[in-house]
DNA sequence: CTACAGTCCGTACCGTAGTACGGAGTCAAC
DNA sequence: GTTGACTCCGTACTACGGTACGGACTGTAG
């Protein structure tokens, strides 16, 4: 009834057809029925789909938004199973925020003691990013890892 | 006097010794002299190379990066510039943030509410997330671009 | 009935940011 | 004077998240 086809579902959720098509093959949506040879999405999908371009936008990667939506639905799986994965994404996500916050506060350091006119010979955004302190990694790449040979 | 062999300059700024070839062929960093058929490395340039690592830290992508080095280059150019650009890219991250916390928020509901069985379906997870704002995309990609055929 | 838009499928390709490989040359130490 | 660490070069490969292509088929409007 108010499904949808790929095209229009595509509009809908604001991606591309191809990406739904991609999406399929990830394993993160369902295989769609296909009337008459045609794929067709209910409004549940959709909203998945938009679910999934939202969280890409905030920076989960494809897996762990595959992750996130794993933590719904499940009427009745193990209540503990479920609870702990929850926590743990929870963490995860504590993580994340953590280190954006880090990096917020960098930019807006920067921000603050920039002069905001003149030339840049006394920018201090330039010399911010020069001499920044090595500890601050978002992601504990300091230390670039190579395999051994 | 000063100047490291690729190893070295690497070393110090924290990278891997790739990563700075990478560089150079990426224009990131000038084509090094080459005494004696090995590369050598200023600090200057060093300094630059940490410098990349950092905007890349705090989230610019390369050619952003690269744009942050060129406003560098000319003397004349308005700090505003600059500013405005580490402000916007602020802006990005603070949005992230505001979403990560909705999101934290609804898996603590989920972790919160588990064991009391059921109430599940009305899942809070994927409300954090759908209804969002649109126009919000950090690169406008909301409307995917897609060549007419 | 014929256009034409939309869809099907698989495969190939894109950009980003590196990372790895392999064979040859070089440099310093022992 | 040979070993071992370092460097050279080009190419290939990785992971991620899509995007594009092309030939066949379908469904609808004029």
């Amino acid at each position: 009834m108010g499904d949808l086809t790929i095209g229009k579902a595509a509009q809908v959720a604001g991606v591309g057809v191809e990406t739904i098509r991609f999406y399929e093959r990830q394993g993160l949506i369902e295989q769609p029925s296909k009337e008459a040879g045609y794929r067709t999405y209910s409004p549940e999908v959709v909203a998945r789909i938009r679910f999934i371009r939202q969280a890409q936008r905030i920076g989960f990667s494809l897996k762990e938004t595959l992750e996130l939506l794993a933590l719904r639905a499940k009427p009745d799986a193990d209540c503990a199973v479920l609870r702990e994965q929850a926590r743990h994404k929870s963490a995860e996500v504590d993580e994340k925020i953590t280190q954006l916050l880090r990096v917020r506060a960098a930019l807006e350091a920067v921000v603050a003691s920039c002069p905001g006119r003149g030339g840049l010979e006394d920018c201090t955004i330039l010399k911010a990013l020069e001499d920044m302190p090595r500890g601050s990694a978002p992601c504990g790449c300091d230390e670039p890892m190579r395999k051994t040979r």
